[in-house]
This record gives C-alpha cells, structure tokens and sequence, in this order.
DNA sequence: ACCTGAACACCGTTCAAGT
DNA sequence: ACCTGAACACCGTTCAAGT
C-alpha cells in the first residue's frame, strides 16, 4: 500500500496508473514521431502494451496526448531559447538557438507537421504566449538594438519563419530510402541560412511590404478560439 | 443522339457523365480549398449533387481527385512561370513569379496543405519534373547569369522555398474572424520578402551549409515510389 | 481507482441493384 | 454505360464489465 505517497499528494496516480501514463507517453512519442499525425491510437495502446480504453482513461483524447508531448518539446525549445539569451553574441545567440529549435522540429515528423499547419489543440496553447513568446521577443529585440540583424525583426516573424522551415524540414525528411551524396535530412539547413542571409542587417535591404503581427494577434492565429 | 460526338472521339465520356465529372471538380476545389484535406467526399458528393458512388466511377479515389485539381494548378503554375521568364528583368521575373503563384498556393487550403508537407498521390507527379522543373531552372539559372542573385541559388532551392512560405500562408489564412489591422492573408509576403533578401546577389551572403538537391532528386523526395 | 475490449459513429471505398 | 446508396473496414471515442 502507498498511503504516504497519497497523502503527500492527493491527486498523485496510482503507481500502476502512473506507469501507464509514461508508457504512453513514451509510445506516443515515438509512433507519432516516425509516423506524424496519422498514426492511431490503437498503434499507440499497442506499442504501449495497454487496451485502448487506458489511453483515454488518462488523456481525454488524441488532441491531450499530442499537447502533453507538446508540452515536452515546449521544454526543449525554452531551453535553446534561453542558451540562446546566455550566448554574449546577439547574432550568435539567435542562429544557435534557430539551428537548435530547427533540430528539435526536424527529428520529429509530429511536431513538423503541427508547425506547419495542422491545427491540434485548441486550448492550452497558452504555452506559446506566456512561456516562449517573451523569450523570442527578447532574443529578437537584441538583435535589433545591437544592429546585427534588419530592424523591422521581431519575434513573431522568428516563429513563422521556423514554421516555414520546419515544414521543409518535414518535407525532405527521408522516409526511408537513401538520397545519392547529399543528405537529405539536412537540407532544411540550407534554406535557414538563405533565410538569415534576409535577416542580417544590410542597407540593401528591401521594405517589407506587410507589418508583423503583435504577439497576441500569431497567438490569436495560432490557436484561435474553438470552433 | 450524339453519335457523332462518339465517332469523333470514342473514349469521350456520355454527356450526362461528362457533366458529373466536372461537377464534381467544381465541388472539390470548392470543398477542398474552403476546408482542406480533411473535407469528406461524402461532402464533396453532397455539394456536386450526384452518389459517392458517381464519385469513385469517375476518380479511382480521393487522391485521384485531388489529383486532378492539382493538374489545374500546374496549368497556372505553368504560366506564371513563363510570364517570369518572358519579362526582360530577371529579378523582376523571379518576383513576380513567385508572388502569383504564391498568391495561387495561397488561396487554396488543399494546394498549402499538399505543399507544406502532406503527402498525396505517389504516381502522376512526373508533371513537375516534366512540365514544371525545367522552367524553373531556367528562371533561376538566368537570374544567376545576369548576377542578381547569389550564385549558390537553384531552381530545387525555389521550389523548396515556396514550400517554406506556402506553410506560413497556411497558417495565417484565416478561418473565419477578422484580425486588427494587419491583414493576416498577406502576412506571407512579408517572409517572401525577408528571403529575396536572402537571395539576392550580395558579397555579404554566407557560403551555404548543404548542397542543393538535383532536379531528379527533389522529384523523387517529393513523389516518391510507393511503399 | 483503474484496466480492458467490445461497440458505436464516421469516412474511405466497394458493389449489387437499378436506369 | 452510368448512377445510386446500402454495406464493409478502419479509426476515434465510449462504456459495461471486470480487477
């Protein structure tokens, strides 16, 4: 019996339940990362070694658990953000956490295909505002004030164009076959550093014919009200 | 009777059956592009007014119609490739060739979807390679000739590029409500802006990190042999 | 409490029955 | 020939029955 662990917290799983739980998790991540979004739930429990019914007895439904393995990746990219904000180069400090976050989206075709347009959950995406949009304003508002990057940047445009590239990324993800010298898998690379080419501050640059949109309005966008 | 008709073309489908099939592709670019590649074709069949069954006499199934529509595009891909190439300017012909069919890619939920990442048909797509690529080589391979872009730049490395903006174009297309001032449908133009920065000729562009794919190669990444 | 798998609804696809 | 819609399989989701 577990009695002081309930008491410690109340709310706690059941140690069985508990297990279940990460075991999910952990199939999740890897059938929705080599499959994408298509992959089922069925083949999720499966893999997971549990009925199909405990997956939803822990996860409301597919929308939470692709959220919960969200949450996860929200983790890693709040991490390459800050590192990003510790590096003493603004420059440097951005294309590392871009090559960072690139990787991260890269490697799992889920989360390439969530950025680049299918919606997922319409809730909890409170994550983007109030966890990373404040450290990508800042990553991006130093950059500016150091000079180093064009000054119309702002952090929005740094989340749209990783969609942009991550949906390249998902794109020339090999899917299982081998591509002659180059490889494929890193392409992606090529296109971020064309795209910093357009972000570094250059007098020969040209005025963009739209504004960027505020922080509240892409959060608006990106996770509109339900439908 | 059309027996003439008959005797003039004897593969031509009977009137009646002629009207369904492009009643049909009327209801798909309208389903498809309003709701993208999730819509039924049970909705599809409602809106065209015929049996599902009609719909899979016609289309051997969904990926065939979508198929179809897509034809439609590259028609229009097509010619705004050539209307680049006819304009005297080389960098204005790149312009503009990417803004229309931007602007084509843009206004269809289905066509962004595709590009940004979901697979549809595996067969039929030789249509790039054959009608598409060369044209856009050319495009790119002038612009380079005439020393207004950086000399790294392919005709893979547009095509991919459009990839990047059609997936932000579908994120900000918007499903319904209005946004402040900022029209959120051409925010895209604002990231194809930022990357002809990054393309065009200039001493200060950085060597690029990976190699650009051959046209053979990018088809077979992007349609390649089935499972 | 939690687990399981049969059962239901929905959508892609097929096919027997109609014209 | 072509059209139709009921019918089947598959996957998301629920729930009665078991521990």
């Amino acid at each position: 019996m577990n009695r002081c662990v309930c008491m410690e917290n109340p709310n706690a799983l059941r140690r069985d339940a508990e297990d279940n739980r990460q075991r999910l998790l952990d199939a999740a991540r890897e059938v929705f990362g080599e499959r994408g979004l298509d992959a089922t739930l069925h083949d999720v429990a499966r893999r997971a070694g549990v009925g199909v019914g405990t997956a939803y007895r822990r996860f409301s439904n597919k929308e939470e658990l692709l959220d919960a393995l969200l949450v996860q990746q929200v983790d890693d990219l709040e991490a390459a953000l800050r590192a990003g904000l510790d590096d003493p180069d603004a420059w440097n400090g951005m294309v590392h956490y871009l090559e960072r976050a690139l990787a991260i989206q890269a490697g799992d075709r889920a989360i390439a295909q969530i950025l680049s347009g299918r919606r997922v959950s319409q809730e909890k995406h409170d994550w983007q505002r109030d966890r990373l949009a404040p450290l990508v304003n800042a990553l991006a508002a130093r950059a500016v004030a150091e000079g180093v990057v064009r000054p119309d940047l702002t952090g929005t445009d740094l989340i749209f164009l990783q969609i942009g590239i991550s949906a390249i990324a998902g794109t020339t993800r090999k899917s299982g076959y081998e591509l002659s010298q180059t490889n494929a898998d890193d392409l992606y690379r090529r296109y971020l550093w064309i795209i910093l080419d357009g972000i570094r501050a250059d007098e020969r640059n040209s005025p963009l014919p739209v504004q960027a949109l505020s922080t509240d309005e892409t959060h608006y966008l990106l996770s509109p009200p339900q439908t």
